[in-house]
DNA sequence: GGTAGACCTGGACGC
DNA sequence: GCGTCCAGGTCTACC
C-alpha cells in the first residue's frame, strides 16, 4: 500500500522491523472506555486532510509527527494507530527518546481528544439523548493548534476539494519528510518551517492564493515570544479563559474571522458558538427547513441549537455528520 | 455598525 | 482548448 508504514511486509526496513518485533517501536494509549477510534477518528473532515490517512481496510489511523515543534530541522516520526479494547497501538517508525515518547503521546492524545472523558461524553448524551446510542462525542482534531489554525484558514472561502489540495501541497512543499519502506512520508509543516516560507511560494507551489501572506503571519506569531507579540498559546488553551476573550483574540488573528475563530474554538474544545458558513445555511434550509435570507437562516440556524447550550456545536455537527452518512455510509468506509 | 467589492482557485459550463 | 461564471469567508473602504 503506497504511504503505508508497513512493518509486516518483507521488504520493510529490517532496523524498523527489529524495532517493532523487539516492541521498542511501539506504544501503547489506554483510551476512556467509551472510546472507538474509527467513529471518534472519522468524526471531522480534517482525518481526510494531510498528513493524515485513514486506512479504510485495516481501520488504522496513519500520518507523520513532528516531535520537535519549535525547531525548523524538525526530525518527525511515522506512527500507526490501531485500537485493541481500550489500549491503543501505536507504531513507530523509528526509535525515539522518552522525551519524543512523550510529545507523541500528547499528540496523539489531543488528535483524539483523550482528555474528554467518558462522564463528560455522557453529559452531553444527557443534553442530546439522540447520540447516546452511536456514542458519537469527541469531533476529531490536529495533534497541533497551529495545525489546526492552518487548516482552518485553508478551510474558508474555498470547496473542500480546494482544502485537501493546500494542505497536501503545504506538506509536501514545507514540510520534514521521511522515508519509510522506501516510501517518502511529509509530516505537516511546524510553524517555524511556515514562518521561514516566502508568501509567493505558498501561493505558487501550494496553491493558498490570497491566503499566502496570513499563513506565513500567523505561522511567525506562533514562533514569536509572547512577551514580544506572540500567540499565547497557553492562554488560548487554557479552560479558565473566557469564551469572549478567547473570540476577540482569535478574531484579531490574520486570515480569523468570525466564522474560523467560531471553528477553532469548537477544535479547543468549546462547543457552545457555532461556526456559521453557507454549509450551515444549506443544513438550515434543506434538513431543518428554514426560510428566509441567509443571514436570517443563520441566526434561526443558532436559535434551533441553542437550547444545547454549551454542548451546541456537538449537536450541530452531528445531526450534520449523521446527513452526510446517511448518504455515502459510515465515514470510517469512505473511500476519498 | 452595516454593507459592497476585491481577494484567489478550481470546477462547471458553453462555445 | 479557451473564456466566462460561480462558490467560498475575510478584509478593507466607505457610508
Amino acid at each position: 500500500v503506497r504511504g503505508d508504514i508497513a512493518v509486516t511486509s518483507e521488504k520493510s526496513d529490517s532496523g524498523l522491523k527489529r524495532l517493532v518485533t523487539s516492541g521498542m517501536g511501539v506504544l501503547s494509549i489506554r483510551v476512556p472506555s467509551d472510546f472507538v477510534l474509527a467513529r471518534d477518528v472519522c468524526s471531522y473532515g480534517y482525518f481526510m486532510l494531510a498528513p493524515n490517512q485513514w486506512d479504510v481496510q485495516r481501520q488504522v489511523l496513519r500520518r507523520v509527527l513532528s516531535v520537535r515543534e519549535g525547531t525548523v530541522n524538525s526530525k518527525p516520526v511515522a506512527v500507526e494507530i490501531g485500537q485493541r479494547g481500550t489500549t491503543l497501538r501505536v507504531t513507530l517508525s523509528r526509535e525515539v527518546s522518552g522525551e519524543e515518547r512523550e510529545v507523541v503521546r500528547a499528540q496523539i492524545a489531543r488528535m483524539l481528544r483523550l482528555d474528554e472523558s467518558a462522564e463528560r461524553i455522557a453529559a452531553f448524551h444527557a443534553r442530546d439523548p439522540r447520540f447516546t446510542k452511536s456514542g458519537r462525542g469527541r469531533i476529531f482534531r490536529s495533534p497541533t493548534l497551529f495545525e489546526d489554525v492552518v487548516k482552518t484558514v485553508t478551510s474558508c472561502n474555498v470547496q473542500w476539494p480546494g482544502t485537501i489540495t493546500m494542505n497536501r501541497r503545504l506538506c509536501e512543499v514545507l514540510g520534514s519528510s521521511i522515508k519509510v519502506d522506501g516510501v517518502k512520508l511529509y509530516a505537516f509543516p511546524t510553524a517555524a518551517q511556515m514562518a521561514k516560507a516566502r508568501a509567493t511560494t505558498l501561493r505558487s507551489r501550494c496553491r493558498v492564493g490570497y491566503r499566502d501572506e496570513r499563513l506565513v503571519e500567523l505561522a511567525r506569531l506562533f514562533t514569536l515570544p509572547v512577551r514580544k507579540g506572540g500567540i499565547d498559546q497557553a492562554w488560548l488553551q487554557d479552560a479558565a479563559t473566557p469564551d469572549e476573550q478567547l473570540f476577540k483574540a482569535l478574531v484579531k488573528l490574520p486570515g480569523i474571522g468570525p466564522y474560523a475563530a467560531a471553528n477553532i474554538m469548537q477544535l479547543l474544545g468549546r462547543y457552545g458558538r457555532l461556526p456559521l458558513d453557507t454549509e450551515a445555511a444549506r443544513h438550515g434550509r434543506e434538513v431543518l427547513g428554514v426560510k428566509g435570507t441567509t443571514a436570517s437562516v443563520m441566526r434561526q440556524v443558532r436559535e434551533h441549537f441553542a437550547p444545547f447550550g454549551e454542548d451546541a456545536f456537538r449537536s450541530y455537527w452531528f445531526e450534520m455528520w449523521c446527513v452526510y452518512e446517511a448518504k455515502r455510509g459510515p465515514a470510517w468506509e469512505w473511500v476519498k
